[in-house]
DNA sequence: TTTAGCACTCTTTTTGTTCGACTGCTAACA
DNA sequence: TGTTAGCAGTCGAACAAAAAGAGTGCTAAA
């Protein structure tokens, strides 16, 4: 994906004049304005030339012809690719990142928490895809009181689930010895994901005698589930409306359409491969529905559980600070989660 | 706040017009209409002359002279509490409901997934409000593992919330016989919401020597707590969009504003007092900023946990509909919960 | 009391005009 | 050969004027 071509320097500090200053404005960059930049080190005129040329490699788009330039995807591409500098995040930033990047209870909740910070930072929606690869590896029943069951499972990893369990008419403790066995023969090794289907097949066969305590389980063990899977958007919806490609209704339903649509943010989540922060902008996009937005991912292993975050902007996204600050983030989360590990992982339940 | 005036038939028949067309169209009613809809019953000079009559009083509005007509707040309230019909529900909706009005672990995940369903039945921002009076009646800690502990908090009315809580050094059998009896004595009777607090002075006072385990559980009960105090708001923005109030940038903060500003929630919230629907309707509302909203709201008490929802809308919002749908879910809520008592309520556990 | 009809008002839509922002090109210049 | 000043040309944005449309209020008559 990496776009090479040999660019003279000229031409390289105008294009990378136009997209900064895109990216901040918004608005076509004109030759005059990039001419003032430069002090008049080269003329309007000049630049105007250059950005014709610029224009016909493909790196440059003209909105109609009276008006400025702005970077196409390819000039995007370029400047992502060989132009831009590092980002280094403002004071401010790096504050509320240290305040607010802290250890939840669970994994996951740290990492909903995690997107959530850095769609603050970015003005951004982020997007959170975790995908829980521990198993289960023991559990346990307890009798809490007479008509209170708790139920622990606990994973491989050794991070633990727990469930209350309810029920009508007392049951006699042997009887509770002998679903813990089968349910610890059933369910070892069981993906945490999977855990609700195994549940169920379970109870229609060897433990239909257990049905009651087990379908609320299940019941209990669903709606966290379920509560899950739809793909985590973290977003502020007033702060977007404040960013002019969002800011008329019809583009503000588009993106929470595209948010909302399990079947574009899998697609994308699922193409998150690399482990460092990765981006893919505009019309490099597989759907079409995306052509005009661009999207920074980060892909992090942390435990055992992988997690993929992105973050969707207009294709006039500020890409350094994104990648800063993902990257800033990445690095606080592991060393939370490594602390954990040391410590020993974890703070207390898995909630949320 | 019931508003008496005396009508006439046919002006009771006009502003009824009035208000269910605009409800439903958003465009100020014209005299033509009201003739064309009563089949030139009367035209539309007769009409022209009685809109002016209902001005007088107050009941209408002109948004500008050559405009229809447009209820004012007053007029709203004339048509709510003498004209409105009592709506029945589409079996669309009806199925809905009961489809998706089912009993979650905890009554707390029921009532928000309950003002899920009421805001995509009307299409409204629901407001939810649960003030858990509940107290804890018994503290348990159970060791679950070498260094897993488990502390189970019962209340008073049977609900049960769990905390599991890693430890960095193993605790002795007694020492934890210990705690438990301490914390026996220190948390029981406070309420479910003042726990973090109570708990963290106790960390401060006699109980300092346990401050590593009950600072894991102040952290954790913090976080849950922390996650439901903002007020909770149901609500899908997509949608909202296409409510010609909200459809423009500006009408969409003001109303995102209103709902993520805690005090007027809260103020609103407060008021609400009946035991069944109240309306509040534009200007009525002590906050100015609510002058172009309305609040329908539903006063329920389940179990210890006193309940308010209220949906917010436009004044041209579908009250009719609105008491319907709060109705009928509350009954089906009642249901859900007396149910529950009876078996043994709750399904499992407290979760998010 | 009701109503037809018309003058009047005000908004919305359309059309026309001007203004300004940029570019592209040409011709001159270093 | 590369650079630049300058100017014609293009297009959008802003503004103004004109026309169309929607409704009312009032008058006068039924």
């Amino acid at each position: 994906m990496v776009m090479h071509m040999n660019l003279d320097e000229r031409k390289k500090k105008i294009l990378t004049t136009i997209v900064e200053n895109y990216i901040e404005s918004a608005e076509p960059v004109a030759s005059k304005t990039i001419a003032e930049k430069y002090e008049r080190e080269f003329s309007s005129a000049t630049i105007r030339n250059e950005m014709k040329q610029l224009e016909e490699i493909g790196l440059l788009e003209q909105p109609h012809i009276s008006a400025g330039r702005v970077p196409s995807t390819k000039g995007y591409r370029y400047y992502v690719d060989n132009l831009m500098k590092e980002n280094i995040l403002t004071m401010v930033d790096i504050d509320y990142i240290n305040n607010n990047i802290v250890s939840y209870g669970s994994i996951e909740a740290t990492l909903e928490n995690a997107a959530n910070v850095i769609s603050k930072v970015l003005n951004l929606p982020a997007v959170l895809h975790i995908e829980n690869k521990d198993v289960i590896e023991n559990v346990k029943i307890l009798k809490v009181s007479d008509k209170i069951l708790l139920i622990i499972l606990m994973s491989k990893s050794g991070t633990v689930k727990d469930v209350i369990i309810k029920i009508t008419d007392t049951v006699p403790e042997d009887k509770i010895d002998e679903l813990n066995k089968l349910l610890n023969q059933n369910l070892k090794g069981t993906p945490l994901e999977s855990l609700p289907n195994v549940l169920s097949s379970a109870i229609n066969n060897q433990l239909n005698k257990f049905s009651d305590i087990l379908s609320a389980l299940a019941v209990s063990l669903n709606y966290e589930i379920k509560e899950d899977s739809p793909n985590n958007v973290k977003t502020d919806i007033k702060s977007l409306l404040d960013i002019p490609e969002f800011s008329n209704t019809d583009k503000m339903k588009e993106l929470l359409n595209i948010l909302s649509t399990k079947e574009i943010i899998n697609e994308v989540m699922e193409k998150i491969k690399e482990d460092d922060v990765s981006i893919v902008i505009g019309s490099e996009h597989h759907d079409v529905l995306l052509k005009d937005y661009s999207i920074i991912s980060l892909d992090m292993d942390n435990l055992n559980v992988n997690t993929k975050l992105a973050v969707l902007g207009p294709k006039r996204t500020d890409y350094a600070k994104a990648i800063a600050t993902l990257k800033y983030v990445n690095n606080k989360l592991k060393n939370i989660f490594s602390k954990n590990e040391e410590d020993v992982e974890g703070g207390s339940q898995e909630r949320r």
